[in-house]
DNA sequence: TCTTTACATTTGTCCTACAAATATAATAGT
DNA sequence: ACTATTATATTTGTAGGACAAATGTAAAGA
């Protein structure tokens, strides 16, 4: 009677603050609520809820942190226009992130620097190529990049991208990529490498070639990071 | 004296709940926090931050919801592996997220699909390549293939990844690009488009050839798609 | 009609209370 | 001394009351 029983998944028992979570948010969808629109109040909510007030402000509090609703105090409650990155940034800490959750990560920054390049192309303009290439000749004087100088010039090309959502989750991945290659490389190989492809020349090639060629060239640049990479 | 008064920033006023979100992840940083860990009771940080249980409360059901943390009634709170996307899953509503946003998000669907072609050849297996015909030989018989066919076939592929992550990310970005795209193409072009390389042809290439080829050829797949790129 | 005053509204915060189930300590029984 | 039972303490989830503060609105007065 009892076989198999491992295989069966605790029903998820919803607290109140979760099941009014949810409730709120289909209502918010369902309703075609839109950024600027007001919301019931608290009470009102609880209310036709039948929960308390404060199982209500807690479900609220979660979607505030998210940006998805704004509570003006003494003047109500209004939809907003959600922080797209807000809930993933508080959680990238690779301390309490999964192993595998960390891979992941590690592996979206390689996909995202490939990916990029039909974009940098498309919207590169003379003044974005200037400012690189002054990122690039202050770095060949420098006997050997720092992670700072790593960031500058990949920040730069997200920058060229004009998508900011880009820009700003990609400087949010790059600790979680460093941490993940750090404790890949057991510390013990702290060898400077020699790019096989440098910034220099990737520089070139936004400036002259083609995406399809960029892309060649940075998976030489990034090549000791996809070594990495297992079946 | 008031003059360039609108340059001002309005000092961001913190809520107290806010600020406790703060300060728990800070101190979960600090102390090294680890999944499992035990954490102090609710009225215990209450008192040590001198707030009322409730504002701790709306801070802790922040993290709750990022899976930060973990309540089990009547036996404490314990560090939990955060889910990595599900912030960004509430929050993927189109008709809530700025139109840059949206934007953005059609636009890293693109990236990933061009950027996961190293992977795909790096773990490819036989078992996964026979599934994928089966797909595309499927999909052959059709006349017109739906969205979900397009699903089913690039699902596949994010699948062939080995990264869970992708996967899931994928399936939630699909439906903000479709809505992108919908209202780009101002529903009057309600025609079938020929794809210019089919998934055919993109089963082949990941079967026969190489990253750069299939890169090339998913471009061109994704070229109606592409060619809405504006400098 | 305009100004001033009073009132109602609503979020943020604090407080108290208690059910329920678990872990721990205390008690009783052998 | 050891086990079994019972009582107690702990802690989250939920409910409900209270009030400050500032805003918008209605009422009162000039």
């Amino acid at each position: 009677m009892n076989s198999k029983l491992g295989l069966l998944e605790p029903l998820e028992s919803l607290s109140m603050t979760d099941r009014v979570e949810n409730i709120l948010r289909e209502y918010f969808t369902e309703n075609a609520f839109k950024p600027g629109d007001a919301l019931p109040n608290e009470l009102e909510i609880a209310q036709k809820l039948n929960v308390s007030r404060n199982v209500v402000r807690e479900a609220l509090s979660r979607l505030r942190m998210l940006g998805m609703i704004e509570a003006r105090p003494r003047r109500g409650m209004i939809m907003s226009q959600p922080d797209l990155l807000a809930g993933i940034e508080k959680v990238l800490n690779p301390f309490i992130l999964s192993q595998s959750n960390q891979k992941d990560i590690f592996e979206l920054r390689l996909i995202l620097e490939m990916g990029i390049a039909e974009f940098l192309f498309a919207r590169k303009t003379q003044k974005d190529l200037d400012e690189l290439e002054l990122i690039v000749e202050k770095q060949k004087t420098l006997p050997v990049l720092s992670k700072e100088d790593e960031i500058e010039f990949h920040g730069k090309l997200y920058d060229m991208t004009g998508n900011e959502t880009f820009q700003r989750f990609q400087s949010l991945l790059f600790p979680v990529f460093e941490h993940v290659f750090a404790s890949m490389t057991n510390q013990k190989d702290n060898y400077v490498l020699v790019d096989p492809v440098s910034h220099a020349d990737l520089f070139r090639i936004l400036r002259d070639g083609t995406p399809e060629a960029f892309r060649k060239a940075m998976h030489k640049h990034l090549e000791v990071y996809y070594n990495t990479i297992k079946k």
